[in-house]
DNA sequence: GGTCAACAAAATATCGATATTTATGGCAAA
DNA sequence: TTTGCCATAAATATCGATATTTTGTTGACC
């Protein structure tokens, strides 16, 4: 039997080595969890008191963020959040799709025995995990977001090139920050868990046509969804 | 007619507005061109004295070049260069061909009147720039160099995805540093101008296959010149 | 009265020197 | 050889000083 990855990705990142990075994983955090909203103006001394360290390792991170494209960047005027804009999502949504379509067919012509027990290990988690905190209102999951992201990305583990990979994660996490935005408008009632079995079933089944299909089509249809909240928001 | 470019691109990056954005333009080159060795301790006290500056601009921007895959950092243990394999060189050509077929794709596809000027003008001025600064012996063209990163831009400057272009120029750069370190053993002879003008050539006549097959042969005869090469440094 | 420009004051970004924490290499003892 | 400890070097963080931008005010001119 293949070796099964024991722990859960994504969760050990508890403790950073220094506070520029414990700092750089919060504040990412809070920008794309909507807590630190687009165009917000950073202000060093503000974050300062914010995260309770000094403003060395406050602009530390701030760089590393800039270079992410989560933190615009102006010099001699210092830093504020990137701003969302409808226009955005769609170029956003394209580029990942184009993204995802590679990697994906790469992936399922190149995915060995163990990405397959990844993938569906990784499914099975996610399907065991309830989508909302709260039963009643829809109130955000950590766990779900964590596994969610797992997913997406066991999905193109195998593709064979960690720049191509980084790049959806970028892409990723780009989009879910308009995800995070346009759920506080609305929560929309959708059967995401079959959306992803069927991509799952469709790699496991080496249809790279099918899978890339359903999973442009799952972008496409968030984005859907996320465009028209985005315009109450910016 | 349409507007053209009054100025070369890539030209007025002299003056950066902070320090920590000038001498990180300075370490990026020195890096690129392999004055920086792969794999080198980047200690801050010896930066603060080639750079002149203080710790702190040092510091954003080992940062920023950490980020863009330049530059390696281990929390609590600082920078290094970032090492070479020819393991890496592969897996780099290959992602760069996945990418910039899609980007020139798309670029022919919905390429205006503008880009094809853009294009034919950014070929015109890389064929009149000599490919080596001395004539005898090989000798790296700042002029060449900063062109011929031109053109390669202008081909998939219509792609209409910011994102696409900058993973293109990221990888365009990283790529770049195998091929100035290849050159240091030996200067291949080749006419390339012949394979740039048959790739703006297809590109114009929006022959897509054409002008990809070309390319990708472009990338991956480069990369066959190099590897013998990357064996002897690494 | 309203608009714009010039100036002054406050806020803020940037930078360098110093202090603190953490890693590393040598050496003695088990 | 391996383990534990100390000394040194290096990375990181804090703080205070400087340079820049922004804001607010005044006053002239339309």
């Amino acid at each position: 039997m293949a070796s099964v990855t024991p722990e859960i990705p994504g969760k050990s990142e508890g403790a950073a080595g220094t506070l520029a990075s414990s700092v750089y994983d919060m504040m990412r955090r809070d920008i794309l969890k909507g807590d630190l909203p687009p165009g917000e103006k950073l202000r060093v001394e503000y974050l300062r008191d914010r995260y309770g360290v000094g403003a060395s390792p406050i602009r530390e991170a701030l760089n590393r963020l800039s270079v992410d494209g989560v933190v615009m960047r102006v010099d001699q005027k210092g830093f504020r959040v990137a701003e969302v804009s409808v226009a955005e999502l769609d170029e956003l949504i394209k580029t990942r799709c184009w993204l995802e379509e590679t990697a994906l067919r790469e992936s399922i012509a190149a995915g060995d025995d163990a990405w397959e027990e990844q993938l569906v290990l990784a499914f099975h988690r996610l399907s065991k995990t309830p989508r909302s905190a709260d039963q009643v209102t829809y109130a955000i999951n950590p766990d779900w977001e964590i596994l969610h992201r797992a997913f997406h990305l066991a999905l193109i583990g195998a593709c064979g090139s960690r720049w191509l990979i980084s790049y959806c994660e970028q892409l990723n996490d780009l989009a879910d920050r308009y995800r995070q935005l346009a759920i506080r408008v609305a929560y929309p009632r959708r059967n995401e868990l079959d959306e992803h079995k069927a991509i799952m079933d469709a790699a496991v089944n080496r249809d790279a046509d099918l899978a890339v299909e359903i999973l442009m089509d799952h972008y496409r249809r968030t984005a859907e969804i996320i465009r028209d909240s985005v315009d109450r928001i910016s």
